[in-house]
DNA sequence: CTATAATATGAAAATGATTTTCATTTTTAA
DNA sequence: TTAAAAATGAAAATCATTTTCATATTATAG
């Protein structure tokens, strides 16, 4: 059985507290050395893929590497989804029956068994699509 | 302007050759190997860039790196649609109007507009969840 | 058919995220 | 208190991808 470290507790409540941001392992190794919790950059990966097993938080993968977002969806398995802005970077959490139905329908029609919490949609969110528009982008 | 080598049309014809098959770029360098036109492994990923920017082939990060695959769907922008099963790890094209459906709903309602040559489906495919159902897995 | 300038190539080195190793420390439970 | 089980961290190992740089290839002009 897991023993129960002050390590653990950190980096858990480090991404409870970051609640709606995705973070790099990276970053959370920086944020914990700040607040006086330093943890080797191992035991982040390992307490990271632990509490994705559990449930409670994300993994993302990105062509930048990996993210991990706190999810307290932990109980509904299915109402949790993922949005990439793929210009600012940001990963969003949506819920919406459209896309509830659009798994069923996934599954009835074309037989296949969607993982919302592995699946992540990308494109252009709100505020970087009117930037766009706007055509004041670097 | 590009130039034309031989290298850039081997790349290209092993993966219009593999249309379903989704590669890495180590397979492809192995095949190319293989059929007597090595190609560098640096090339290969500077050829794949290119290709990928020019539309022809689709680029998908997944855990275990990214994956290449050919997609004639070059015209349409919209309508082409990438499911990985989390099993067998192979990668689905799909063609379906809920989909596409769904898109609209997301730009219109939630403001996000999706790129659906970035987005990845993953989740279990029919043969996988069939395994599954019956039990037959190791 | 040269010459040459632009571009592409490949081997090897560099990078960077993630994982593994292993000696040490911490935790739990007896 | 102690001993076994598990967790930790630093450093090394991995592994995909990118960069570097000297060399080769390509297109084009003469």
């Amino acid at each position: 059985m897991p023993y129960h470290t002050k390590q653990q507790q950190a980096v858990l409540e480090c991404l409870e507290a970051r609640q709606e941001e995705s973070v790099t392992a990276a970053e959370l190794a920086e944020e914990l050395r700040k607040i006086g919790c330093p943890v080797g950059i191992a035991t982040i990966y390992r307490q990271l893929e632990k509490l994705e097993l559990s449930g409670c938080i994300h993994k993302v993968n990105t062509e930048e590497g990996a993210f991990f977002q706190y999810c307290d969806h932990v109980e509904s398995n299915r109402d949790c989804f993922l949005l990439k802005c793929e210009r600012c970077g940001r990963i969003l959490h949506l819920d919406c029956s459209k896309l509830q139905g659009l798994y069923d329908h996934l599954e009835a029609e074309h037989h296949f068994r969607i993982n919302p919490h592995k699946t992540l949609f990308t494109g252009l969110c709100d505020v970087c699509s009117q930037k766009e528009a706007a055509g004041n982008d670097e």
